[in-house]
DNA sequence: TTATTAAACGAACAGTTGTTTGCTTGAATC
DNA sequence: GATTCAAGCAAACAACTGTTCGTTTAATAA
């Protein structure tokens, strides 16, 4: 593994942990066996850091999404696997999708914009393929948006408990969330 | 108002904004039009108004469970009911739940201790809640553990959305959410 | 009037922050 | 063997951090 990737990685379990402004580039060169001074030679500085993790994140979001749009057809299925796609991100790559969801807005300029419109844009994917499962299944006077919020929130706590993510069946925990979440969205 | 509140007020609503570690002694003294150094005549120190804020936020929802344990006897509607406290509690004090949510692991010891026991118990109440409105609808193969924690969640994106969070019909977002929540624990 | 006291302030404190500089090392390339 | 260059380091930087100190102000109580 590259060695900036490992600063990368370690600066993600830190920012994890304490959160971004409250993680000093001492701490993230002590855990990875260097001096401040040497990241320097790997990465441009911590915001670099932020960036790195963000947008890496958003990356694999919308190639989960853009998969989704292109290897299902019918709407109901198509929006079992977005909510599919989320737990998985969640489970799989928990570190970085928390950094991503909580550190975002220390995010500098033009990044944070640039950061902001990718989401707004990949929301509109999402609430598109909601709209279109819930008139698939005669619930077009759900409200799509509130549901689509929900959808993400509702996953959030998924790596904060030691309890799941500790879990010996992972496979039956996906199973019983992605029941209910598509119970929630299309349930009676 | 007491001073102190405005201060404790104006803490709240910059940790939410930026999160405490990223927040400066300086950054609240500016906020309420006075010098660092004169908040230390109403406050012991940075700790102290995330503690004030916290701990506030913990009794309020103390408060509020113990309401619905007392007035309401059917299963079902206790389910409901704590399920509307955490959306009107999101709703009606959204910064200091914002920060209740987000900025409780920068307390310091005991504090910190003190809030995860207090937080246990809690949730300890809430389960036993959930648990007996499964049973009373035939539904008590669910998983009440990891529904209680996606119902937390779910409402959590609430204070972000500036869409619902000044939407012309509150009442009617209120009874959505509240609609969409219970029928991912006991729908269909 | 005098005494008391809460509430404001400027200035300074010691520690921490992200980053830069100049230097050394050691391995690869010529 | 000489050259190059990525990768490490100590030391220092200016700015910022939470907090304390002694003092001043202004209003109330005696």
């Amino acid at each position: 593994m590259k060695k900036k990737d490992q600063i990368v990685h370690a600066a993600a379990k830190l920012f994890e942990e304490r959160g971004y402004a409250a993680s000093s580039m001492r701490d993230v060169a002590d855990s990875v066996n260097l001096t401040v001074s040497s990241l320097y030679n790997h990465i441009k500085g911590k915001d670099d850091l932020l960036r790195l993790i963000c947008f890496g994140n958003a990356e694999k979001f919308h190639d989960g999404i853009t998969k989704v749009e292109h290897t299902h057809q019918d709407h109901e299925e198509r929006m079992r696997a977005v909510v599919r796609l989320h737990i998985l991100m969640s489970l799989e790559h928990s570190t970085t999708v928390t950094v991503f969801n909580d550190e975002w807005r220390h995010l500098q300029e033009p990044h944070l914009s640039f950061f902001k419109e990718l989401r707004r844009s990949y929301e509109q994917r999402v609430l598109r393929i909601i709209k279109e499962g819930l008139i698939s299944c005669g619930k077009e006077d759900r409200d799509a948006r509130l549901l689509m919020y929900s959808m993400f929130s509702s996953i959030n706590w998924l790596h904060y408990s030691a309890f799941y993510r500790n879990h010996p069946d992972r496979e039956d925990v996906v199973r019983r969330l992605e029941t209910m979440i598509i119970r929630a969205i299309i349930g009676d």
